[in-house]
DNA sequence: AGTTGGGAATAGACCGGTCGGTCTAGAGGA
DNA sequence: TCCTCTAGACCGACCGGTCTATTCCCAACT
């Protein structure tokens, strides 16, 4: 395989297909043979590449991350706009690809809230994820926060946590009701109340 | 069985167990099996009692929701409190009992998140669950608003959602990191400013 | 250039264990 | 007697994971 190839590589279709499956069906619902027969891939090539099903899922989770950074990478670096606009661009970005995904939610707090009763190593692998968004979030606000845009008394850190905190809560209850409505109404009430 | 008879049935031990093992584990990673070994229970007693594992976890929902109406009716019923106090209780009360049982968060959250891509009959249930939650909170804050004690402009319905929404998103953070830091620092920010 | 050696990847039959659920038998009380 | 409930052996299906065989591709060697 030449580094220039187009080719999909085996381990990204499954990684791709595991995105989608997980999101929709959290970890315990999703089998190994229904993501097989979806991909069209053998069990021999999904146990060379990952040695089980819990390895399988953490990489799937640092794939979506990739996906989260880019969108952050897209909107907080967007300089042109102050830095209060830049968090909201980046859930609204978020918004509209969870429209695109049928209002699935985010995978992070579905496998989050499947699994951190049962396994310490994805709740602190969720965690940690949610820690990384937070403190680039807080970057952001203390921008905000030092041009006197913030309106709020409280530490960027503390309103970036509880956003994301918030944003999750909308997005399960999005989720439920498979519309988009929670999300606005989070945002719209969030940004309110921070702008000065 | 007489009616007035103190005796814990056989029925109300597997809901209660199946509670907490639910608010655990989940609904795909708790086995029939697992909850008859803790209880004692045999196979028979359980499918005589229930007529699946589905029929189980929705009786345990319903479980559920009586404990959360009684507490909604220990806070919002309180008359002696202001109707904004009396909605924070209830929230308080529920920081509490999530204390009690080892922050795990929120089970209307945590079956919400895990079976609502999976599952029409759960995702409607939690969904309900959820209505009836906001219904009864909608109700105090109309009368704060018309006691003309909420800041807010927005509908008391819609106020009532998104506190429901962002309390369970804390929850989500708080079942992550075992502590009760993001429930508080939620209830903080909201109150803060919807109190006039 | 042609041959070949060898690791990477594919392929899927197969395994023990566990799952939710059924069935039959018996215990207990009214 | 009869019905509710307890009791647990048993069932087929499916689970995640293993194993061996085969294919593929490219590098190394003559």
């Amino acid at each position: 395989m030449t580094p220039e190839s187009q080719e999909i590589t085996t381990k990204e279709r499954l990684l791709e297909a595991g995105l989608g499956m997980l999101l929709k069906h959290g970890y315990s619902d999703l089998g190994i043979q229904a993501l097989l027969s979806e991909t069209g891939i053998p069990k021999g090539s999904f146990y060379h590449h990952f040695s089980s099903k819990q390895d399988f899922a953490l990489q799937v989770v640092d794939r979506y991350m990739q996906e989260v950074h880019q969108g952050l990478d897209m909107s907080l670096g967007n300089h042109a706009l102050p830095p209060l606009e830049r968090v909201r661009l980046f859930f609204e970005l978020s918004r509209e690809k969870y429209r695109r995904e049928g209002y699935l939610g985010c995978l992070l707090g579905g496998l989050g809230q499947e699994l951190s009763g049962v396994s310490e190593t994805f709740r602190h692998k969720i965690e940690g994820c949610f820690n990384l968004i937070a403190e680039r979030i807080t970057d952001c606000l203390e921008e905000a926060h030092q041009r006197g845009e913030l309106a709020a008394d409280q530490e960027p850190r503390q309103l970036a946590d509880l956003l994301l905190d918030c944003w999750e809560g909308a997005a399960l209850r999005s989720r439920l009701r498979r519309d988009p409505g929670p999300l606005g109404a989070m945002l719209d009430f969030y940004f309110a109340v921070a702008a000065r």
